[in-house]
DNA sequence: TATGAATGAGACTTCATTCAT
DNA sequence: TATGAATGAAGTCTCATTCAT
């Protein structure tokens, strides 16, 4: 993910130096954001000397780098774990919801950050969308394997129900600095993932065939 | 939307520099974002001498401000425009995602822009989801009334299927540097709109209760 | 000479700004040298803020290679009025030193500032040498073709008698900082510099062969 | 010449070490100069660590001096061996005069280095130049005592036909990044030099009174 | 001796904004 | 209105040197 491997700190002490500057980091870009933070900021959060930051990194992007890197490792284990814990598909949809809403009202920093990265981190922005839709487009197409769910495009339903639940989050959690998401908005959108999502009996049209994106080509 | 209304020019020749600035303000924004574009490069684009834009706008925010206000003025004319001109609910929807797309690939600048708003000018950023948010979910709310759609909580589904536009629109537009979206993902995603939406015979899963949230935000 | 061409004041105010600039810059230079100068020291020295010098230079090297180009300029000028004022070889031989010697008592910048440029600005120092021994290269040839000197190939002589001049200046001119060179030492020098070049009657040795250069190296 | 004696090595491990920080030394100042040359830089490419160099030297000034005089040290060597195989004084002459020139080729550092020692360390360079004269400067007077060659200043003779041999050098070894100096060049120079110094029945022009520098460089 | 993390002064540069013309 | 010179705070980064291990 991130374009040069991390510098391996090669003293305990070194290690115990990097940590304190990530920790600082997150929490700096989370509060004032990329631009706004500046290595004076990080170093004295972590209680260190300015000139120490470029011990350990080479400048702001790569730390920002790391960062993100970290931010968007966890949260997808969370997802995976809380999803992956649940055997039917609705269950395990849901599941992994309720973990990135969790996630998002802890950890604000992944949201505002990301948001941030397209002009400073391109790829750091694009590899972490990137992962999660992997991991849950995987999932829909074991899903819709198993007839659990519609034949939906796997990779397009991921982008977007991601980009849904990240609206979601913003507007209810980020915006209202809530502690979570409101149960009624939870569930109202689970009820519209589950529409999206949930094998129907149309009232009209064909059942979709088709599996690739390409020679899918829902009715309507 | 903005603060302070803009301040009107008092001369031709005023009016005309000042849309000069604005012109160029949007393509520096849309090219290098919030944080590269300096007064300078706009002034330059602009081809006025850099004193003449204090002239005209108080400092880089305002600028910012009235270009983001603009460009959101204009996605929801295209989305409406194009959604009022189909008579039935899915219609409808179908043109209005179209519109979307469409000034998306137009227009890059608004998503840059708007995904940088977050630290430099929320309410300019919250202003424009929620302008969006409000005509898309009164279309729905009238919708379900009609009984065109399933009773889904009209708020709630229009952050969630803004959400979905807005990241498919990155990732096949903005991402691929594309002139419009590829039919294919069109057409993959209005399944999963439609399905969200459209009224269906349940084959299974609890009929879930109506969210609650619209007392949380009135929709219309 | 400088490989931009200075930016042009456009008012009267600026004109002199960058006048008060490169007149501080070169006595900084002269004073401790291009690495130990820095902006601060030269916008101290010339009274104006620190962002002001980038109004006027794009960088620290721009006004050194400006200072370089002014001063390599003015030695030239002066060794050239001095040297044509005298009609007999010999004689404009000694006018064009003394005249240097005492450019050299007058502007020690030059000397201090040329023997840094090697890694600073090797542009600007080839082209000071190269300038000087044009011209210098030029008088010797003619003489030669008037019979005044001996056939030494003109741009060998040219360089050999520069180097000459200036180590001589810099033992007895700069480390004794000195008013002017010691009259002993001038003479003793031109005692050298007329038998490199005088037409001579040689007593022993064997007559070397006029060199092969001549024909390699054009003499203009 | 260096003010405090370099430290003697303790142990054999410790020889070595100081031995590769020099070569490192030298090779880093002779690419990029004193000013770009780190400390880093200089221990990264004798392959210890950093803290290593403070056990063998104070300081970079230290180690600069040191090979500084060490290649002064060299380059007199190189000429005064082969000037003193030739009887003559102008076979002399010629060796010493290649022998400086082969060594340029070789170790250009030494070039580059002595023109930055102006600001960093003036002791050192005029020590390298002084004790380059001395030896030369004593060559010509026994010449001169032997009638070898005119009665010049034999100091001021020195001086000057150093500036001559080092600009050449720089002309058309450095600049031109040769192996060696041009034949053709080398003659002319030679010429130069020879009639600078070779006794002679003058056509014309009163026979210069040698000149009373003595008293400033005891010629002998 | 050797190591490498830590320090902090100081350098360069940018840029939003002011102001006299 | 328009101009462009002037300002100076703030930011990033380097690097010689110290020090604990």
């Amino acid at each position: 993910m991130t374009a040069t491997a991390p510098r391996p700190a090669r003293t305990p002490r070194g290690a115990r130096t990097r940590a304190r500057l990530l920790e600082a980091a997150e929490h700096v870009f989370e509060t004032v954001g990329y631009h706004e933070a500046s290595i004076v900021k990080i170093t004295e959060e972590a209680g260190v000397a300015l000139g120490t930051f470029y011990v350990h990194f080479s400048g702001k992007k790569e730390i920002f780098d790391e960062v993100v890197g970290d931010l968007s490792h966890r949260v997808r284990q969370a997802m995976s774990e809380a999803s992956s814990a649940v055997p039917d598909r609705i269950g395990a949809e849901r599941a992994g919801f309720r973990a990135f809403f969790r996630f998002t009202a802890e950890h604000p920093a992944l949201y505002r950050i990301i948001r941030q990265a397209e002009f400073v981190s391109p790829e750091a922005m694009q590899a972490h969308y990137a992962n999660i839709v992997d991991g849950y487009a995987a999932g829909l197409a074991a899903a819709r394997g198993r007839g659990d769910i519609r034949p939906v495009d796997p990779t397009v339903a991921a982008w977007a129900l991601m980009g849904a639940g990240e609206l979601i989050g913003m507007r209810w959690i980020l915006w209202e600095q809530a502690a979570d998401i409101p149960e009624d908005v939870y569930e109202a959108l689970m009820d519209v993932v589950q529409g999206a999502l949930a094998p129907t009996t149309r009232t009209a049209g064909p059942s979709l065939p088709s599996a690739t994106t390409t020679d899918t080509r829902p009715d309507l």
